[in-house]
DNA sequence: GACCCTCCCCTTAGGGGAGGGTC
DNA sequence: GACCCTCCCCTTAGGGGAGGGTC
């Protein structure tokens, strides 16, 4: 009858490292029933199988090293079950960040492919456009590049601050009168998509509706081109624009290192 | 107008730490435009801001500071879209592991509020069993404990080797014909209770029906008691019992220390 | 006085040796 | 020859100082 294992074959029996048992030796979490005080030897015996056991299951379900030796010092029925559901919540909590993180990412990865299969770039046309929710902030006047940009940061920064469920996907408003003078670029609101919403302040919801939209290729300066596309589109086809100008980044830096292939999308509400 | 942000202003307008600043400085993924040459004060360039804000978005995206910084080397439209389609996956895959997590957790706690509400310790049911899966081991004669634990922490290992989806909540199953001939702790077969089974070999199904149950509280040597309350009732009630012995333990070393708290709970299917 | 710099030690859960003794 | 031991350095993404110079 089998008493007494060796730290080899204690770490093959359970299918751990040798590593990791000087380790919890080492860190008291796990200690050996006999040292051999001559050779220091670790030798383990049958019966404290069970309780590398429940730390090795502890470990599977979450919890740290620093954890399961505060459990192990004493636990009994009740108190296990105070942890598992305290734990349950923990995990929870880590899945629905994650779940998060997964939709940030499927929103960037269907734009990105939709972008990759656009077969006309100059194509000008009239679409459903589905509801969305947009985090925003009013750029101050004058409505320049830097100012823009300095409300498209203070939508980052606040949505990261308080965790909203933002995409990483800018855009901006330009008033209808602004086009209809040439001042394309001066677009007086910034915003972030967001997912689905816990409705708080800043947020606004853009109805699904019939709009006119059109693609521009390359920097924001030369915006204009596209909007003149979309302007005389309209003319032609007897069309009412009915709202100010949604711009939505597509591509930015933040998948294009080279202005070339930034890719903005221009919706207009139209009757 | 601003052009340079010392090291302390960028930190506050991008709501990040100096730390984190001269650590990125440090691996050299995010290092300021200029450093004054005579005290070493860093200074960081508006243009960079866009950087800086890439690197806070993949980093919210689950990318490594590696991943990163090799990405930003080189990257366009398509090396993202594919780097991002690949990221899913990973995120998912934390998601599903996470997901096993929760389930064995919830299982675990639903155990453990169950027996807590046990009244009568006495007991003996008869009640509807929901169909199971069971992972599971012979165990070798002679049917000793020894033998038995044997083939339990078997069923462990190769589970977590195979990264099954099983519960960390064990059982074994008693021949009819041990227990008839009083013969109660020779189990022969030892197993963990499953989660939704890919089939697999090693598994077994466990049908709903109806069963005959009682639980044992105490150190598994005295189980016959419980047994025999269990034999007695079928006789009272003319029931047949029509199995085989399954026993579930219920709160064994991973949830309580003391033998005394142990639970088993015991299941013949019955006509 | 508020801001910046460069060390330096610390955290999780071990992995991967090197160098030397032991079954 | 296979097994065991004790150092010791290394990994992620910074946090928290100390000690000393700078706006």
């Amino acid at each position: 009858m089998k008493r007494f294992f060796s730290i080899g074959e204690l770490a093959k029996y359970q299918n751990i490292s040798k590593q990791t048992l000087i380790f919890y030796d080492k860190i008291k979490l796990f200690c050996p029933q006999y040292v051999n005080p001559e050779n220091g030897y670790r030798y383990y015996g049958e019966n404290q199988l069970d309780v590398l056991d429940t730390i090795l299951i502890m470990k599977n379900l979450g919890f740290s090293l620093e954890d399961i030796k505060k459990h192990l010092e004493d636990y009994n029925l009740e108190n296990s079950r105070l942890l598992m559901e305290n734990q349950l919540k923990v995990i929870e909590d880590k899945i629905n960040e994650l779940k998060l993180i997964k939709r940030r990412i499927m929103h960037k990865c269907k734009w990105l492919d939709y972008v990759k299969n656009i077969e006309n770039r100059e194509a000008v046309s009239v679409e459903d456009f589905d509801e969305q929710f947009i985090f925003f902030r009013k750029v101050e006047a004058p409505y320049s590049f830097t100012n823009i940009s300095i409300a498209t940061k203070a939508c980052f920064t606040e949505a990261f601050q308080r965790h909203l469920p933002v995409f990483f996907q800018s855009g901006v408003i330009v008033p209808l009168e602004h086009i209809k003078s040439g001042r394309y670029t001066e677009a007086t609101t910034a915003f972030l998509l967001m997912d689905k919403t816990d409705w708080t302040d800043s947020i606004m919801h853009l109805k699904s509706g019939r709009c006119v939209s059109a693609y521009h290729f390359g920097d924001y300066a030369s915006i204009s081109i596209a909007y003149e596309r979309i302007l005389d589109y309209c003319d032609k086809y007897g069309l009412t624009i009915a709202s100010d100008s949604y711009e939505f980044c597509i591509n930015d830096y933040i998948t294009a290192k080279n202005e070339e292939e930034y890719i903005t999308k221009i919706c207009f509400y139209v009757n």
